[in-house]
RNA sequence: GGGCGGUUAGCUCAGUUGGUAGAGCACAGUGUUCACAUCGCUGGGGUCACUGGUUCAAGUCCAGUACCGCCCACCA
């Protein structure tokens, strides 16, 4: 044997055994009669490349699922990847235009797609070898795509039939618009980012020569003792630029200040628009001037109160959230904007602010400037300000769609581990708001809506079915496509054949576990609930749970604790790690620190640490082939006579146990550092240095005890290791008795707990 | 504004029913014919953030304080 083990070198070969043998079917060595055991991979970006999340994720998933197949349960790890909609057209669009190609709109919807479907065929592959590399031991024969045939069939059934059962819906109402990719985006891709801002107050005149008297200053309670009598109301707002969409101006009823406004009118500086003073709970009389001023179309808040007084909706931007006036009716509509506000038509939001705060400073309009702390909602792809945009978008019915799910988690049919992560769930699910799938991409499954002339809506599986419901009308489809998540909510069933019947799916859902990082409990975890739930359904049409426990690790974060993303170039490597130190290192590693509920700062130290950790077990197993300690057939650990080598038994029994226990309740980092103290600190540092005096000695008696025992011991170790360190325990289980067989396929340590006794 | 988590050795972190503080790395010394120098042996190093409480006993339980981080929240 060598010194060491040349994981480089090996580690390829030793994954090519396993694939020849078929070790990762499902059901591969599965004992007869034995309980399924089931993990849905997260599907990484088909277009992504593999991080660190995805190494310490994947890395516990297949420490379960190799230690379940050892057990002889019935495995099935089906892997997959997602179509990733913004992600991946962002991506595509950056090489076609560094390429020097055409835009997107320049080549056209379905040149953009065929170049989309090209760079997925192309680089679609690299992050399923990559998790190979790290020794992933999926199903690869069951490989599947969120845009493949099947699951593209399961999207449009299921949007069909809750778009029959009135949970899709269509409506007309504000939503989060990214203008850099012009298209809607969901709540949760929006990141509240704090920013240094100003706040600006604007000098509203008052219509009809109506004055009123407001206070300038207080004594100590906060009574006022000085009055000015004023014919404009000030209002203060962050966004100069949708003034110009400005319908009313809303006071609270209980502020005296405004009070005996209430009623009154207001009119819009530059625009000329009357507006009425309105009295509403959103003003609030210790925020701004307490007057504020409503933008029905352009804010979330003005949205609710211009509904509240039916206020008029005047939408003064378009998709690239331009300034847009001419020919913009609703906002021409009673009112004759004077020139140096119509010069502001096409241009940019923020370049329109500037314009608009110089012009109000200019006309004497401008009451002041405070600088204030404020949290300015981006988009979390974009990086750019979302702006709210009054369009026509699909939604989910999420609040109805939540009620189930969230029994479901309070009933404890399905399980988070660790446990805490329930309130999290509970708390979003409860106050989920309607969850808009609509998205004006062109990479995604495409709605299966169609439109006739009067804007009538037919929803339908194909082309044909939506024409005979029309009965004939020329039809035009919707050019939407669905939010990725849409699809990804399928993947626990439509990853295992559904819609169609099959074996699979009878067999293997509900999944046993879903392995996952907290910060995709809302987008994918949620939304797998309440999915599953619905589609779902056992033999007496009660609904199915898609998982019974979700197991949420720690993400893994840069050395200043930020979370690592692609955007902010501050990804670590794994490859470069598996290059340097092997699969084994890098993933005993990443088990060894996945305690629950804490972040994980990589240290390179460590995976050298664990690298050491392999060497040692290679040179323990390399001593024990010296010393011909060779398994014995039939071999009982419970008849052994020599104090340590009853003694090694012990301490065998007791790891064993504490390794079962420990991954039983997902403790990865229990499981393993107590496995390599015991082989470190037990087995090499004591037993194969006790062991010398027996095995060098004349006595054959305990001389070839001691040898069975030691590969015995030396086996156990083996076995128990390999969930963590599949590699160098492969290759150690053919090489210490030129065994044929896979450890791959061996049976998982079951040591009677009785002999753990003898440890003392 | 609401919620969650963290604060233990120079560094990165363990420490699940409360019972004399742990690991790896780093550091100091030492040892290579004897499985392993990707190693062995020896050693230094912590008032377990702070305050108070419960207890025979608190890193561990309770209350509070201070920093740090994360998530959620309608940008006056």
């Amino acid at each position: 044997m060598d010194k060491t083990f040349d994981a480089a070198s090996a580690e390829g070969r030793i994954y090519a055994r396993w694939e020849e043998a078929g070790a990762f079917r499902a059901g591969s060595g599965a004992r007869p009669g034995a309980e399924p055991f089931t993990i849905v991979i997260p599907p990484p970006n088909v277009t992504g490349s593999l991080h660190m999340g995805h190494a310490l994720n994947n890395t516990l998933q297949d420490i379960l699922v190799r230690w379940k197949r050892m057990q002889g349960a019935d495995v099935l790890w089906q892997p997959g990847t997602d179509h990733a909609g913004i992600a991946t057209q962002m991506v595509v669009e950056r090489e076609l235009a560094a390429a020097g190609n055409e835009s997107r709109r320049e080549m056209g919807r379905e040149a953009f797609v065929n170049k989309v479907w090209e760079w997925k065929e192309q680089s679609g592959g690299l992050i399923l070898n990559q998790l190979k590399r790290l020794g992933a031991s999926c199903d690869w024969s069951r490989d599947r795509f969120t845009m493949d045939d099947g699951l593209s069939a399961a999207v449009l059934k299921v949007f069909v039939q809750l778009y029959n059962e009135g949970l899709i819906y269509r409506d007309k109402r504000l939503v989060n618009w990214d203008p850099y990719f012009e298209t809607a985006i969901s709540d949760l891709e929006v990141e509240q980012v704090e920013e240094k801002g100003k706040l600006w107050r604007f000098r509203y005149p008052l219509a009809d020569g109506v004055t009123y008297r407001h206070p300038v200053e207080h004594d100590e309670d906060g009574n006022p003792t000085a009055w000015e009598e004023r014919d404009y109301l000030v209002v203060a707002t962050t966004r100069p630029e949708t003034y110009l969409g400005d319908t009313a101006v809303a006071v609270h009823a209980d502020d005296p200040r405004y009070a005996g406004l209430i009623g009154s009118e207001c009119v819009l500086p530059g625009v000329g628009r009357r507006m009425p003073i309105v009295a509403d709970e959103h003003a609030d009389p210790e925020k701004g001037t307490g007057a504020v001023k409503i933008t029905p179309a352009h804010d979330f808040n003005d949205f609710q109160v211009g509904k509240r007084h039916d206020l008029r909706q005047i939408n003064v931007m378009d998709a690239k959230a331009h300034i847009t006036l001419e020919g913009n009716a609703p906002f021409l509509q009673g009112c004759q904007p004077s020139p140096e506000i119509m010069v502001l038509d096409g241009h940019d939001r923020f370049d329109a602010r500037k314009r608009i705060v110089a012009l109000a400073e200019e006309q004497g309009w401008l009451d002041g400037i405070d600088e204030e702390v404020h949290v300015v909602p981006h988009g979390d792809r974009s990086k750019v300000p979302i702006e709210p945009w009054l369009t026509d978008q699909w939604f989910v019915d999420a609040p109805t769609m939540a009620k189930p799910a969230i029994e479901k988690v309070r009933a404890g049919e399905t399980r988070f581990v660790p446990r805490n992560w329930e309130n999290t769930y509970f708390r979003w699910m409860e106050n989920i708001e309607p969850w808009c799938i609509s998205r004006q991409l062109w990479w995604g499954h495409q709605i299966p809506v169609w439109y006739d002339d009067e804007g009538k809506a037919y929803c339908a599986e194909t082309e044909e079915e939506a024409a005979a419901q029309a009965g004939g009308r020329a039809l035009t489809r919707d050019p939407d496509v669905l939010d990725t998540w849409f699809s990804s909510a399928l993947w626990p069933f439509s990853t295992l054949g559904w819609p169609e019947q099959t074996p699979e799916l009878e067999r293997y859902y509900p999944t046993s576990v879903l392995v996952t990082g907290f910060d995709i409990i809302f987008f994918w975890v949620a939304r797998m609930m309440m999915f599953g739930l619905h589609f779902m359904k056992d033999g007496e049409g009660r609904p199915l749970i898609p998982f019974h426990d979700i197991y949420v690790h720690a993400l893994v974060r840069d050395a200043h604790g930020k979370k690592m993303s692609k955007s902010l170039g501050n990804v670590i490597d794994p490859l470069e790690l598996i290059e340097q130190y092997g699969a084994d290192a890098l993933r005993f590693t990443l088990a060894s620190m996945a305690a629950m509920g804490r972040d994980i700062k990589l240290s390179v130290n460590r995976v050298e640490g664990y690298r050491n950790f392999a060497t040692k077990i290679w040179n323990a197993a390399r001593f024990a082939e010296m010393n011909e300690c060779k398994p014995v057939a039939g071999f009982d650990p419970g008849k052994v006579e020599q104090t340590l080598n009853r003694w090694i038994v012990g301490e065998t029994a007791r790891v064993a146990a504490q390794t079962q226990a420990a991954l039983e309740g997902y403790r990865f980092n229990d499981a393993a550092n107590g496995l390599y103290a015991h082989v470190w600190g037990v087995f090499c540092d004591w037993y194969v240095e006790f062991s010398k005096p027996l095995l060098y000695g004349e006595d054959a008696g305990p001389r070839d005890e001691t040898r069975a025992t030691m590969a015995w011991a030396l086996d156990q170790c083996l076995k128990l290791l390999h969930p963590f360190m599949p590699f160098v325990t492969e290759e150690l289980w053919g090489q210490i008795a030129r065994r044929d067989t896979l450890l791959v396929h061996a049976d998982w340590p079951e040591i009677p707990e009785s002999l753990a006794d003898r440890a003392a």
